[in-house]
DNA sequence: TTGTACGCGTTATCAC
DNA sequence: GTGATAACGCGTACAA
């Protein structure tokens, strides 16, 4: 404790005189640098003028204890903008395209400094209610998210509370959110209108859940393909699936089964497509042959697959960057109007259909 | 609401019409209950005796209010273990494995109330400092990680500041860390020894990093196997990458380059397996016939490829849960003995070798 | 340009 | 059982 020291630091010897057994805060900092603690807090935080030289004593001193500024404490007093963490709430971390999503979003933050308070949701709005109360209490600067739906009152709420929300991927009814999407009505026509053009007159849709918008949108393309090209639908073969792998199995299955079973399917995620995919290869069915098929999302093993699978593929970093671009820019300017983007998904036309 | 309470407030009794505009504290909480913010504090952490009567009101009062505990200050002030919070450093959340493993980390702080704050270091050591400088710095109550390398300083000095930290999948070559580990060396050889039993002798092994100990700890599987079956292991076989995908393309060209070329290939984790495919892909070779193919984690599509992908399975999910219950018994128990847990691999043999 | 003093919302400690 | 009060470490209005 109050026994002097003499230390050997970044080369030179000190005698020092301080408690070492807790980590420095600003007191010690300042203490150390004779001057106050708002100097010491200035020339971390860049505001204030502070002449130049005494900055480089500052930082000195702050090098020789290795101090790191508490977090904690600096979130509780700044304000908002300037608390140097943002939320991410996905739906479900075990899906490759919210994975790379997560990697866009962390990579700015990284650039700007910031950090990413990243959780899981498992799809369950319950869970999803739990994480953006955390979120809130946290204090973050802003939320990154996919909602669970459309109508989703959580998130309004937390958003009238003042906390920044930008939507990826799926969005709220709301306009006036800022939000960066792909455009899952033309994504779904493409693929649709693929498989129309091979000759697919009964096509099986393994659709997300109807209350969301990649949900609705993705089978409004649907619908739109199979009009343009004077197909009727039939409705039987259109099933409402969670986005979840076991819905993919079983939805295929099912479709498999009908007395007039679809000629092909579309699973409207990737991770359907893998329980579609188990559920034909359970059945020893070929593809393209017997089943074709075709995928929303693409996914690592896709363009190997035998035979390759046809998918729409979604850029998926850059929704994540461009939502975190869209935060950072809200944080500078709170009042700005709602900036939406849209950006652009592609066929990729591989074996499976 | 807007109603006028009569308040005793730093002893004398006051006129309060509170603010709704921001979010309700503790302070306001007491007020509205007539009791002191100590008696809410401590209805809230469930420390100290209360009478039922007297927590139910304030319970009751905290819902009118819509009140939320603020996790900031809550962490500013409560002492170590009682911050509700953990760290999740992981190298690459695009891996399926460490996916899962996050998964169950994060189910278990879930049932514990536990908030995770998951980061993505990118393979690269730069990266996991900044996180667990950040890690350190929000006060978080432990920190679960794979650490980049077994000697790592960082690390190391994270825990000797005081924080419990827990190695999972990797391991830190210092034994009084907690720990949850699969056993590399028995998986790495019951795969190899798989492909030897199918009469492969020259097996071409894409490493891990030589630093890690599941690159290590792997290769030694790789060379018992050869020793036990009294065959000679040829070094140019082995080749060290860096568990992302594009090593584990480049290397299986390289090997496959090679003037006497392996008749196997084992990639040791999954994101080089399906580099490694790439390669076989691009090259038309057929699997098994002309490379045998044997990978370390299980992937989404493996059962279903074609062929089916033989690989060792790890218990990730599992690895995720179990570290964090040692997390969480290490926060009551300080002093306790490091816990080391080593889970089995499992050998899924399908079609690939 | 720099320093003083207060407050952020909570938990811990000590008093009653 | 309950209450008053001192921290926790930092940002900032206000003073100098």
């Amino acid at each position: 404790m109050g026994c002097s020291l003499r230390v050997k630091l970044d080369g030179e010897w000190l005698n020092v005189t301080e408690r070492m057994n807790s980590k420095p805060s600003l007191v010690d900092v300042a203490k150390r640098a004779n001057v106050s603690i708002s100097t010491v807090s200035r020339t971390i935080t860049g505001t204030g003028k502070i002449s130049e030289e005494t900055q480089e004593h500052v930082r000195q001193v702050m090098r020789e204890l290795g101090y790191k500024p508490n977090r904690v404490a600096r979130r509780l007093r700044a304000r908002e903008g300037k608390r140097h963490l943002i939320g991410l709430i996905i739906p479900n971390i075990q899906n490759p395209f919210f994975a790379d999503l997560a990697r866009g979003v962390e990579d700015v933050a990284y650039k700007n400094n910031f950090a990413v308070m990243l959780c899981n949701y498992d799809e369950d709005p319950k869970k999803e209610l739990f994480y953006l109360d955390v979120m809130q209490a946290e204090q973050v600067d802003g939320i990154i998210l996919p909602p669970a739906h459309e109508e989703d009152a959580d998130v309004q709420r937390v958003r009238q509370s003042g906390i920044p929300v930008v939507c990826v991927d799926r969005s709220l009814s709301d306009p006036t959110i800022d939000k960066v999407e792909v455009d899952n009505e033309q994504g779904s026509f493409e693929a649709v209108a693929h498989l129309i053009k091979k000759g697919h007159k009964r096509i099986g849709l393994i659709s997300g859940p109807g209350d969301t918008s990649t949900g609705r949108e993705r089978l409004e393309g649907y619908r739109r393909a199979h009009r343009e090209a004077g197909i009727a639908v039939d409705e039987t073969l259109i099933r409402y699936g969670d986005y979840k792998q076991p819905s993919g199995r079983d939805i295929a299955a099912e479709l498999l089964s009908l007395a007039k079973p679809p000629t092909a399917l579309f699973a409207c995620n990737n991770l359907m497509l893998i329980g579609a995919i188990e559920t034909i290869f359970a059945r020893k069915l070929k593809i393209p042959q017997q089943v074709a098929l075709i995928g929303y999302d693409d996914l690592p093993l896709a363009a190997v697959f035998d035979p390759p699978l046809t998918v729409v593929q979604q850029p998926a970093y850059e929704v994540g960057q461009r939502a975190a671009e869209l935060l950072f820019k809200r944080l500078e300017d709170p009042g700005a109007p709602a900036g939406s983007l849209q950006l652009a998904p592609k066929l990729i036309a591989r074996g499976s259909c």
